[in-house]
DNA sequence: TTGAAAGCGTTACCAG
DNA sequence: CTGGTAACGCTTTCAA
């Protein structure tokens, strides 16, 4: 290859005939070494693995998902807005990256911005051997393009109707559900549920609507009263919000957030409005541990397991790979309670 | 191929082959249509096209990769801890993956956990043609595996020694200057900067030093009694400085805050205190354009460019990977102050 | 337990 | 302006 420029930035280091060649051995043998495909004497391997080492060698990628239709990475599709949660969606790809690298997959990111066409491109290009989908809504547009992939999908949300589609997320009804029940049973009559940006209601963002639903349906059943407040990621619209809470239902003695970017500011509002937690008013959040816990009041909450969602989708995702197809898997975790005593009894 | 699971995952759709059969011309031809290396003509290109669109073609990455040495992918390099604030990162990513496609590349998300050894696998198997590189500390222990990878490297962020390898950043030692020429002309004599986490001064981070150094430099040539206060991401924690602050110099008029995730605990605070901005006390940001808007109080700031520097951290690869290699370069961009009116006159 | 060799789908050179 | 055809580096049969 002839050098092209000031410096040759395209030079292929290493091939499997090098190491073959230093460990005396033919190229599909340091290929089976590598896999483990087929048995190897412990003399051969040894041999082979040094001259890895010796040589610095590393699989060309491309050679290999060439040959053997696999390229070893995964795509993981995120939202790019900003009223979604960044630092939770983060949380969720962190998750990905660090299973995805225990399967030795890498990580490609694809924003929701590129639309169908771009998955259609990278599973059409075998770019990508899975695709991870989250930010997913309740009558998802992209399920066709999805469905007809031919590529292991993971959804980390469920939309109404899957189609076939395996999905994993928390089981967001049971912990709207759960939220009602604990304020129930400390005695709440009257409760309101500070909900995520207006935004993604209207989006139709699948968990937030099963959350609502689970809220409302346990609250009914328990005759709760229960009111719902979307709010906006801003201390302004907070405020609002508390200010029509306790203009509009001056009764209510627990509140219900499901809203990771406000959760701050409501305890410091909360707290100029003199109004101590647990003992004025109760705190439930919907968010992940650490966000719950990193409040002057730490906050009892429903936990949202990002790292363990993460996790998991990668893991199916790579079941499907590996053979496990066939059969779709909608796996909801169920809601998990940890009281750090921002909820109390209601006192008469 | 054999169907050896419920499903098939790994079948070749369409090849350049049943594209060039279709369009009834040779292989070579489809690929040079494509790529736009020989010219075409036009009655020919017209029937490539019509054959890909009807087939659906999509080029194998991998074969793609093989034969070309490129991989149109790019990795970004990103810090998945969190005291590193997390959507100014994703600030940054999400303006590399839009300028990346714009150029044909697809972003692969490499984690600072991967380390050293992490590099040197994507670069040596071709997996990305080229790096981006996010979180850069003054004494940058990736600098010598960078600098021997043979592939294009762009830091975001300078390290002190840079060691030939390409950098862009904002000019963070004109902005701390900046930011205390700005309060000095309004009037300002003694002021104070709420700085990152102390662990981000700890680990050496790139810009926490030079801004820092920048704004000392300024102050004391200007005069000004200027203190520092590194400030963990809590509500808490940055009461405890503000109660620092104004114990230990109750002459402060004007506030520097180089820490996006303390800004809105900071204005309810201050609010709290019944300090008013900038009546009785000035606020100067230092962070993205958005997050300076997006509070009850509009701040005024010095502008972190996010968008902008993670698209030209890319140009700049483009541009190396592209033969423009050779002369390697450090970008600094000016700081820009917008005045949103929370900075203000001392009040004698 | 190992080797030889046929692909994998593109690119890019060599001819025309 | 176009076609034929070696590579590219690896995986995986087929044979031994």
């Amino acid at each position: 290859m002839t050098l092209r420029h000031g410096r040759d930035y395209h030079r292929q280091v290493v091939t499997i005939a090098d190491v073959a060649r230093a460990a005396g051995v033919s190229p599909s043998t340091v290929s089976y070494v590598l896999s483990g495909k087929r048995p190897i004497s412990e003399e051969v391997r040894r041999r082979v693995q040094r001259s890895i080492q010796k040589l610095g060698y590393h699989p060309n990628a491309g050679a290999r998902a060439l040959a053997s239709s696999r390229s070893n990475v995964l795509a993981v599709v995120i939202p790019l807005r900003t009223d979604l949660n960044v630092p939770v969606v983060m949380q969720f790809v962190a998750a990905a990256v660090t299973e995805a690298r225990k399967h030795d997959h890498d990580v490609l990111l694809l924003t929701k911005d590129e639309g169908p066409e771009g998955l259609r491109r990278v599973a059409a290009s075998s770019i990508a051997d899975a695709l991870i989908v989250m930010d997913v809504e309740a009558n998802e547009p992209r399920l066709p393009v999805l469905r007809a992939l031919d590529r292991p999908v993971v959804l980390i949300g469920v939309p109404d109707e899957t189609g076939g589609l395996t999905c994993v997320d928390l089981d967001f009804t049971a912990a709207g559900s759960a939220c009602v029940t604990h304020l129930a049973e400390l005695g709440h009559r009257e409760i309101a549920l500070i909900g995520p940006s207006p935004a993604v209601y209207k989006r139709g963002t699948s968990y937030a609507g099963r959350f609502l639903r689970g809220f409302r349906q346990a609250a009914s059943k328990r005759k709760i009263r229960a009111s719902s407040f979307p709010c906006p990621p801003s201390y302004d619209e907070l405020r609002t919000r508390l200010d029509e809470v306790f203009t509009r239902h001056p009764g209510v003695t627990g509140l219900v957030v499901h809203n990771e970017a406000i959760l701050g500011s409501l305890l410091s509002e909360l707290s100029r409005r003199g109004k101590q937690v647990p003992q004025d008013i109760s705190v439930l959040a919907v968010c992940p541990e650490d966000m719950a816990e990193a409040h002057a009041l730490p906050l009892t909450s429903i936990a949202l397991p990002t790292a363990e969602l993460g996790g998991l989708a990668v893991e199916m995702a790579m079941r499907q790979l590996n053979g496990g197809a066939g059969q779709s898997e909608v796996r909801l975790l169920s809601p998990k309670l940890i009281d750090r005593g921002s909820t109390g009894p209601v006192v008469a």
